[in-house]
DNA sequence: AACAAGGGTTTAG
DNA sequence: TCATCTAAACCCTTGTT
């Protein structure tokens, strides 16, 4: 009876496809997405690709420069720059269209949605598999995208049912498919382990989902957190008790890349724009920050931050820009030179609604 | 013990 | 040789209540 089933929806290749609708002809060649960084002509990653791409060895992350080396010899391959607007654009109508299926709804990101179907379906797989269908046919229809959907008891199965088969894949884990449908799978496979928990996985000797669903919880503990460990053993076991709901958004960061290296703080007009851009959103948002910080990435890639708490929220571009730049003012000379940074940003969290709430100490403290 | 603050790492798309 | 951008979860340490 408190049995879910909740489908997983993925756009494919996103930004790629988006790129395709929009100039029929780039379909069958290879469509690169970039983020052109601006520091050289060249400079930057790539976003996403199309699985032409792909399949010629492109992978997002990896340096502009060497996914044009990949595909010289191809004098098809177009490299395109991210147009974030347009897709968010495309991404709103498609999501509008998802609500319309179930109103317990989640947007994970852009491109990704999970629907609870628990109610409509009566808890009957073949009623999900329908609507998985007809998501699949109206987004085609109304724009021309494909995506993956993925079926299961919980958000955690659904989401690995959708990387089972893409593009344009539906896949249904029923619930006494999860044990076999889990087990073999590598760990990495699992939601939550990147490279760095697999590799100490390994060391471990833990292969398999299977593997790491019996592995001893006071070691997985003490090697990956208190917390973490016996998570990610629950997540191997397919249990996944997290609801499909909204999320508010706890932070917001903008970060760019300098035109060259900086060992002091001489690019404030360069922020002024991240400073205006994250004022606007959290005027958007009805919301006001209580910690205001800044993020560097030094030359050798390593992520640095600080960041300060205020006894009052602000939303005021001035005054993200003021802390801001003091914060990086101190950082640099803290740091004695020792540091180059290639890219900076500014970070906000700990929203506060335009509700007044001060966190002083009571004047009457002073009596 | 519980919580806040500050900073780092890892993951994901 | 070259390495984007945004958001979240979690870890750890230190300090306060």
């Amino acid at each position: 009876m408190n049995d879910r089933i909740v489908i997983a929806v993925d756009l494919d290749y996103f930004f790629a496809q988006c790129e395709e609708v929009r100039r029929p002809e780039l379909s069958g060649k290879p469509v690169v997405v970039c983020v052109f960084s601006g520091r050289t002509e060249e400079s930057g990653a790539v976003s996403t690709s199309n699985y032409v791409a792909r399949k010629l060895g492109v992978k997002s992350g990896m340096p502009i420069v060497t996914a044009k080396r990949m595909l010289k010899t191809n004098p098809d391959a177009v490299f395109l720059p991210v147009d974030h607007e347009y897709y968010r654009a495309v991404s709103e109508k498609i999501m509008q269209t998802l609500r319309t299926f179930s109103e317990v709804f989640e947007q994970v990101s852009v491109d990704e949605a999970f629907l609870d179907v628990s109610s409509i379906t009566k808890g009957n797989y073949e009623i999900a598999h329908d609507i998985g269908r007809k998501i699949k046919a109206q987004i085609v229809e109304t724009e021309k995208l494909t995506c993956s959907v993925g079926i299961a008891k919980n958000k955690l199965l659904a989401k690995m049912a959708t990387d089972f088969r893409k593009p344009d894949g539906l896949t249904i884990i029923q619930p006494d498919e999860v044990q076999g449908f889990m087990n073999p799978l590598p760990v990495g496979k699992l939601p939550g382990v990147g490279p760095k928990t697999e590799q100490r996985m390994k060391a471990l000797g833990i292969e398999t989902i299977g593997d790491l669903a019996l592995f001893d919880q006071e070691l997985l503990a003490r090697e990956f957190g208190r917390n973490l460990g016996p998570n990610l053993a629950t997540l191997a076991q397919g249990v996944d008790n997290e609801p499909v709901q909204e999320r508010e958004q706890e932070q917001l960061s903008r970060i760019i890349t300098l035109k060259r290296d900086a060992t002091k703080f001489d690019f404030q007009s360069e922020i002024r724009p991240l400073a205006t851009d994250i004022s606007l959103k959290l005027g958007s948002l009805k919301s006001k920050c209580r910690v205001i910080g800044i993020i560097v990435i030094t030359s050798d890639l390593k992520t640095k931050s600080r960041a300060l708490t205020l006894d009052t929220p602000t939303d005021s571009e001035n005054q993200i820009l003021a802390l801001s730049s003091d914060l990086f003012r101190t950082y640099f000379e803290t740091e004695q030179g020792n540091i180059t940074a290639r890219r900076v940003g500014i970070r906000v969290s700990n929203f506060a609604s335009s509700e007044v709430e001060s966190k002083n100490p009571n004047l009457s403290d002073f009596f």
